[in-house]
DNA sequence: CAAATAGTGTCTCTAAGACAATATCAC
DNA sequence: GTGATATTGTCTTAGAGACACTATTTG
């Protein structure tokens, strides 16, 4: 009872309890142009997230978050880092925890629990390759209905479409979890762990978190609201989004040019 | 390589990888009110929480949160839930996330990992007794000053006074996250996460989003004022409060008496 | 100049904060 | 009535949303 700590440490056998693998999977987003870019004209933006395809079981050739398990030497953090970085060879700036997932029967392969993250890289970036255990890696464009009942997210490559159905459990101090309805094809409880990141995503949009790891270093309110209104599928007004992004960011001394239209000052993040 | 998925699985080892151990610890929370009293005179609250005395080895006789390890089972939830409820004999309405802690020296009995979260009971739900592993159990009074530098958090028993400094490293998503200057006796890394689950709080506190949990069913305004202003440290006009609040609520026809001045209204969660 | 985007000014409405005034109980 | 708390009204100010207008580039 009252032997030394050395003592007991010694004799401490972790051993003996229930241990579970823990993982770490990471929803990479990023803003993408659509192709066109005709004269005189912006293009439009959209969501884009990575999926891989999986080359081994389970869920062997479904569409899955990059990830992996956690090392005896790193948090859970640097395990989302280290993963996200040999898939894409990118670091990103924000990584930011979404939640456990710790549902007993979540993999077939046992006890695993996994820390879901959510993390932005800059169009620049993007130049994802497969990794290790991928067979694939590709960037899917995002749409996300929200509904009372069901929500849908729809996740679309060339010629690839997934369709997953939710509904929403509860959003209580900012973080919203949903419930598979339909996977649609996605590996594990993937399609739950996308639909709280997007939630969050948007959540924190609106008060400019993150919109800025979405753009290279310097860039004009213009895209700066583009990005916002990508992501939270809204629209508003530039005169009210310059106003309340104003004390955020500082001007350059630098211009757009070439643009068939009257040239955007630069800025950038304050 | 393209062996079934049942083969697969039967000849898959989990226990290849390196595996942690993984707990909950919970920062429970009660509101407590000054013992004095007197007629006419409504008493003083004050934020406590619930630490129990160490009774072995690592930390032996340190005061720490109250957790246990997650079993097979369960969710990380659950095991929350589950510890909870064992050392209080309560179940708590709110349970929240406060992040994951994976430091790999953060416990000298090996890699452990754990999960914090963040509860609140009501004042009259109080009637915690030590559990198995807990020499003691007892309700701190909880003061925690913000500075940029540091960030003391003070809390005290009738004859215990735990101070412990700290350092806030970032504030982003809503979640802040701090670094332990001096955990003042607290044990493992739990200076860390009380700090990270008193921010919580008052961020949360400010949108209503988890006061009604500090009282009883039936409420008078003014308290659930007080309970505001306990956790967030501030204080309001009633005038104010009342219409913020407005939308939250709703009245019964029950009023309070017998306090020495104008009864007041109760009223209901809406 | 026309097309397209960049950027400014200002009106309205809502909500927050401050403050003053009135209401109702126990003693 | 007095002391204490409950409750309402309203003035001012800050910020969001809507809308109209001006500015500057390329072809």
């Amino acid at each position: 009872m009252a032997s030394s700590e050395e003592t007991f440490l010694s004799e401490y056998r972790l051993e003996d309890y229930d241990r579970p693998s823990v993982a770490a999977d990471i929803a990479l987003f990023t803003i993408r142009s659509e192709e066109e870019n005709s004269y005189r004209h912006e293009p439009e933006n959209h969501l884009s997230l990575l999926l891989i395809q999986r080359g081994e079981h389970p869920f062997q050739g479904a569409w899955a978050l990059p990830g992996g398990f956690m090392r005896a030497d790193e948090t859970i953090e640097a395990c989302a880092y280290r993963e996200i970085t040999t898939e894409t060879n990118v670091t990103p700036s924000a990584l930011m925890s979404v939640g456990v997932f710790s549902e007993p029967d979540r993999d077939p392969r046992g006890r695993i629990i996994s820390n879901a993250f959510l993390s932005i890289i800059g169009e620049e970036n993007v130049q994802a390759a497969g990794g290790d255990d991928a067979a694939d890696a590709r960037w899917f464009k995002v749409q996300f209905e929200e509904g009372v009942e069901r929500s849908i997210l729809t996740l679309k490559e060339t010629d690839i479409t997934i369709e997953a159905v939710l509904r929403k459990k509860h959003s209580r101090f900012g973080r919203t979890e949903y419930e598979i309805l339909e996977s649609g094809g996605l590996a594990f409880d993937h399609a739950k762990m996308i639909a709280a990141a997007l939630a969050l995503l948007r959540q924190n949009a609106k008060d400019f978190e993150l919109i800025f790891d979405f753009l290279p270093e310097r860039f004009t309110l213009t895209e700066l609201q583009k990005v916002q209104e990508t992501i939270m599928n809204i629209s508003v007004l530039p005169a009210n989004f310059r106003r309340k992004i104003a004390g955020y960011v500082t001007e350059t001394d630098e211009y757009t040019k070439g643009a068939g239209h009257r040239p955007a000052k630069l800025f950038r993040r304050k």
